[in-house]
RNA sequence: AGGACUAUAGCUCAGUUGGUUAGAGCGCUACCUUGACAUGGUAGAGGUCGGCAGUUCGAAUCUGCCUAGUCCUACCA
């Protein structure tokens, strides 16, 4: 073996290893355990928070597949429609190319030339990281079986009345022209204006103050042109004589009413209101109640119209409304025309003010641009009923949350949900299986010939399948079930089905959590017809940010692929890497400056094992993970010290040859054969043993931070620390029986064994390394450690009475070390020891740890002293009551070790005084446990005891 | 506006049902190439547990208020 650990010797044979073995796949027996990989976005290759997601399931996964369930990761991605179609039109673009000059078919065949070559990249990333996904069950949003299910999910839904088509408004995305749902738009903090506009009144009505306008505030005046009336509250007095009158609106000279609704605000501006059914949602509520029609003033640019498209509430066109819009502004861009019609009101004298206002924009989270609601015809999901089921879902258990907060969450956003707007104005996605006839009437169905007859439309009907595609959410929601075989009742749909834990980041419960919880239980139900949960937990983890907590993102440039933490990545590479693909080429030159700062020496190479494992250890509860590099090089560090004990285990049980080759065996028992344990051997097995007890309820409660520091303290803080010190004494003791030795190398090999097995789901590369050199020695067999079983406590192994010598036997080490260095005498000399105040146990661990202390201590000689010897001047530590002391001679200064007492006795006159305050508390003593109290007792005479022993110990020094 | 979460060592984080001398890793200081490991060893320094009140014999832990930060939802035109 290599001095030291070397990551990449190691890991991708292995991978293909196991791959080629399939044992990824399940084993088709034992209980059924199943995660569906959530659905990384085709487009994409995979972040940081992918890798912590990975971490966790593959942990999750191998921890079960030991444990001997059939268990199933299936692996797949996403088609992400609106993001994969505008890659490919980006990469059209440059070639001057639109994907109307393709036309629809021809598109659709580029973006899966375009995802063929590109979709590799996340499945390498995924093999890279070491998941162990079954890919023979590989599955993709777009492939045949699941548009099926896609298409079968879309036409139930219609004929349960849970989909229906409307003309609403929505979210318009005039760069990318396609509706998009509520979650994807985000609100952002922006500055802008407030515009005070005056809007005559019509037939020389005046206000209460003999105005003869009234005064509205707007942040949008362009939409002005669309505005069909003006509110004011019903109760304000100011304007009570002028409800029911009209306004003349400047630039149109439409007559528009002045109605009274609740929804405004007296305190707000003037209390007056523009309203505009047809480009802003609240307006529309108002239209809605007040019957006013919808007058669309933009078109799919968000550019001004001509003249104004008119409709009634119900979506009926209007033909009352003249449609005449000013001839000034047709065909100008909503900005452009703002700043027009702004200026034509002030021409006019009738700009009153304008204030700086704050307000949120929203904008499109793929586009960027500012969102328009737009009148358009679109499909959508009733939600309401489909979320009640959910809600009882959560409420009664069958779904749990982990951690618990984010059930409130959920619940918060299921009980005010509003349906959910599914077609996309695309070409890449499910097409929406509906077809229209000329005169716009829509039938649903599987496809055309289902529609014909399930309707009797004859060949003399022409009909035209819609031209929309649904969102990918829509599939996506479908996943769990979908990629098992649904709408077939599949084998696999009845063995792996519910999933059982979903492992996910929190900002994405609406988008995707909430919506496959509704849909699954729609559609899967048992065969008692109660329905079906698409998992039983859900583990919401935290969002991995970088070393200052900011976000990832590739706008931000301060993304890292999780294979650069593996395989090490140079600056310029890194910046290159940083740089290069962005949407605003012209934050490049800041991104490259801070990725110099913060990797001025670029990243170096850590392995896989040490990044799932720092993945792990941060997998607390918290809602953010901020990833820190110097964690990660920790343990690669412990993956280090994890391959030289190993190494050592290795030199101490294998016949090696020059270049440490195995070329036999040792006698570690594996053949029979008496066998004597020592006391550091049974204290090893009994930590071992609450090490696997931590662990297993550390994956229970999905603690893996919780797992990955009992693993790392027993392996490195016992077993390296002290175990392997424990067992050189043994094993280089001539005199050592031949049982001896069995006994202490069958502990080192089956102990480390053991924990490799213990670790492996963490680390799956240098357990399987390593393993497959131990695992002979212990006795065990098999191809691979992946199929082992997982470590079982077994109680009976636990030794209160071994622990405790070997506290004891630490104590000792350490108080002598303590005096070494305090005092500094060099780590290399030998000096004596004796014991003072030796009581029986003492004793007995005197005499047989002797030469444990002789060794870890690197001592001369040890002596127990009786009542009547006489102690030489020393240095003392005190382990319980007895003595340990260093004698002075030569060895020690007089000041130095008065130095050392009195910060000794500071610190115990403290201790008495707290816990002495304590129990002079007469309602402490009264009214705390027994228990407690009898301990602060303990304490105190123990601390009383030991103050009295080095304040004796201090004046016999000071007195020289 | 409503809600959630976070605040513990210089940094990144643990801390189970209230009872510890409040822990770990990194960093820092001193010493050490001892026959697994300098990606190491030994010893050590470092914390008023954000602030203020309260409940309690006892609070990092429970309650209230405040401060700071993060996020979500909704939104005033």
């Amino acid at each position: 073996m290599d001095k030291t650990y070397q990551p990449h010797a190691i890991e991708r044979s292995w991978y293909q290893t196991w791959e080629k073995k399939g044992y990824f796949a399940p084993s088709g027996e034992g209980t059924p355990y199943s995660i569906m990989i959530p659905p990384p976005n085709v487009t994409g290759s995979l972040h940081m928070g992918h890798g912590f997601n990975n971490a966790i399931m593959d942990s999750l996964i191998r921890y079960h597949r030991m444990k001997g369930h059939n268990t199933l990761w299936q692996p797949g991605c996403d088609h992400a429609g609106i993001a994969t179609q505008m890659v490919v039109e980006r990469q059209l673009g440059a070639q001057g190319v639109s994907r109307h000059d393709l036309g629809r078919d021809a598109f659709i065949e580029k973006i899966w030339e375009w995802k063929e070559q590109s979709g590799g990249t996340i499945t390498n990333q995924i093999r890279r990281l070491g998941s162990s996904v079954d890919w023979s069950r590989e599955r993709f949003t777009m492939d045949e079986g699941l548009s099926e299910a896609v298409k079968e999910a879309f036409v139930r839904l219609h004929e349960d009345g849970l989909i229906y088509r409307g003309k609403r408004l929505v979210n318009w995305d005039p760069k990318l022209h396609t509706a998009i749902s509520d979650l994807e738009v985000e609100n952002i903090d922006e500055k802008g204006f407030l515009w005070h506009l005056r809007y005559p009144l019509a037939d020389g009505a005046t206000t209460a103050d003999g105005d003869t306008y009234l005064i509205v505030a707007t942040t949008r005046p362009e939409t002005m042109l669309g505005d069909s009336a003006v509110a004011v509250h019903p109760e304000d007095e100011r304007y009570q004589n002028l409800i029911g009158k009209e306004i003349i609106l400047p630039l149109v000279n439409r007559r528009i009413p002045i109605v009274a609704d609740d929804y405004v605000d007296r305190e707000f501006g003037t209390g007056v209101v523009k309203i505009t059914p047809a480009h802003d949602f609240n307006d529309y509520e108002v239209g809605k109640r007040h019957n006013l029609p919808l007058i669309n003033v933009l078109d799919r640019d968000a550019a001004i119209l001509a003249t104004a498209q008119v409709f009634n509430v119900d979506g009926t066109a209007n033909n009352d409304v003249d449609t005449t819009l000013p001839e000034a502004y047709a065909g100008l861009d909503r900005f452009e025309a703002r700043k027009q019609i702004v200026a034509a009101f002030e021409a006019a004298n009738l700009l009153e003010k304008i204030d700086d206002h704050a307000l949120k924009t929203p904008r499109g989270d793929r586009s960027g641009v500012v969102i328009e609601p737009w009148l358009t015809d679109q499909w959508y999901v009733s939600a309401k009923e489909l979320a009640k089921p959910a809600i009882e879902a959560v409420e009664n258990g069958d779904i749990q949350f982990v951690p618990k907060q984010y059930e409130n969450m959920y619940f918060s956003w299921m009980r005010d949900i509003q349906d959910w707007c599914i077609s996309r104005q695309l070409w890449w996605g499910h097409r929406i299986p509906a077809w229209y006839d000329d005169a716009g009437k829509v039938y649903v169905g599987r496809d055309e010939a289902e529609v014909r007859s399930k309707h009797n439309l004859g060949d003399e009907v022409t009909l035209r399948q819609d031209d929309d595609v649904l969102d990918t959410w829509f599939s996506s929601a479908l996943w769990t079930f979908s990629t098992l075989g649904w709408p077939q009742n599949t084998d696999a749909l009845k063995t792996f089905h519910s999933t059982d834990v979903l492992v996910t980041g929190f900002d994405i419960i609406f988008f995707w959590v909430a919506r496959m919880i509704m849909m699954t239980l729609h559609f899967i139900k048992n065969d008692d017809g109660t329905p079906q949960v698409p998992f039983k937990y859900v583990y919401v983890h935290g969002l991995v940010r970088d070393s200052q907590g900011h976000k990832m993102s590739k706008s931000k440039g301060n993304v890292l692929d999780p294979l650069d933490l593996i395989d090490g990545i140079g600056l310029e590479a890194l910046v290159e890497k940083r740089t290069a693909n962005m949407m605003q080429p012209q934050l490049a030159a800041k991104i490259e400056k801070q990725t110099r700062k913060e990797f001025p020496e670029g990243i170096a190479s850590y392995g896989t094992d040490a990044l799932r494992f720092t993945f792990c250890s941060l997998a607390s509860t918290g809602r953010d993970i901020k990833f820190d590099m110097g964690r990660m090089e920790g343990y690669r560090n412990f993956c280090n010290k994890i391959w030289n004990a190993a190494r050592y285990v290795l030199m101490n049980t294998e016949q090696q040859d020059e270049q440490g080759s195995c070329i036999g065996a040792l006698d570690c028992g594996q053949n029979g054969g008496e066998v004597e344990l020592s006391l550091a051997d049974r204290w090893i097995i009994s930590r071992l043993q609450r090490t696997e007890q931590q662990v297993e309820k550390a994956f229970g409660e999905f603690r893996f931070d919780l797992a990955a520091q009992a693993l790392f303290e027993f392996i490195w803080n016992e077993y390296c620390d002290w175990y392997l010190e424990l067992s050189k004494p043994v094993l280089w003791d001539e005199n050592a029986t031949e049982a001896q030795l069995r006994g202490t190398r069958r502990t080192l090999v089956r102990v480390l064994e053991t924990a490799l097995r213990l670790a492996h789901p963490m680390m799956p590369y240098i357990t399987e390394e390593i393993w497959q050199r131990i695992a002979p020695l212990a006795g065990k067999s098999g191809d691979t450690i992946m199929t082992q079983p997982y470590p079982l406590v077994n109680a009976e192994r636990i030794d209160a009475q071994a622990e405790a010598d070997i506290e004891w036997l630490k104590g000792v080490i350490v108080g002598i070390r303590n005096i070494r260095g305090e005092m500094n005498i060099s780590p290399a000399k030998h000096i004596p020891v004796l014991f003072e105040h030796v009581s029986d146990d003492d004793q007995r661990r005197i005499a047989e740890n002797a030469r444990f202390l002789r060794k870890l201590a690197n001592l001369e000689s040890v002596t127990a002293l009786t009542a009547d010897d006489e102690a030489p001047l020393s240095a003392v530590q005190l382990v319980g009551e007895m003595k340990v002391l260093v004698p002075m001679a030569g060895l020690i200064d007089k000041d130095a070790e008065l130095a050392r007492l009195q910060k000794e006795l500071d610190k115990l006159t403290k201790e008495v005084a707290r816990v002495g305050g304590k129990l002079n508390n007469p309602s402490f003593v009264d009214k705390a446990p027994e228990a407690v109290v009898a301990k602060e007792r303990a304490k105190l005479e123990d601390a009383e005891k030991a103050k009295q022993e080095l304040q004796a110990q201090y004046d016999k020094i000071a007195a020289l």
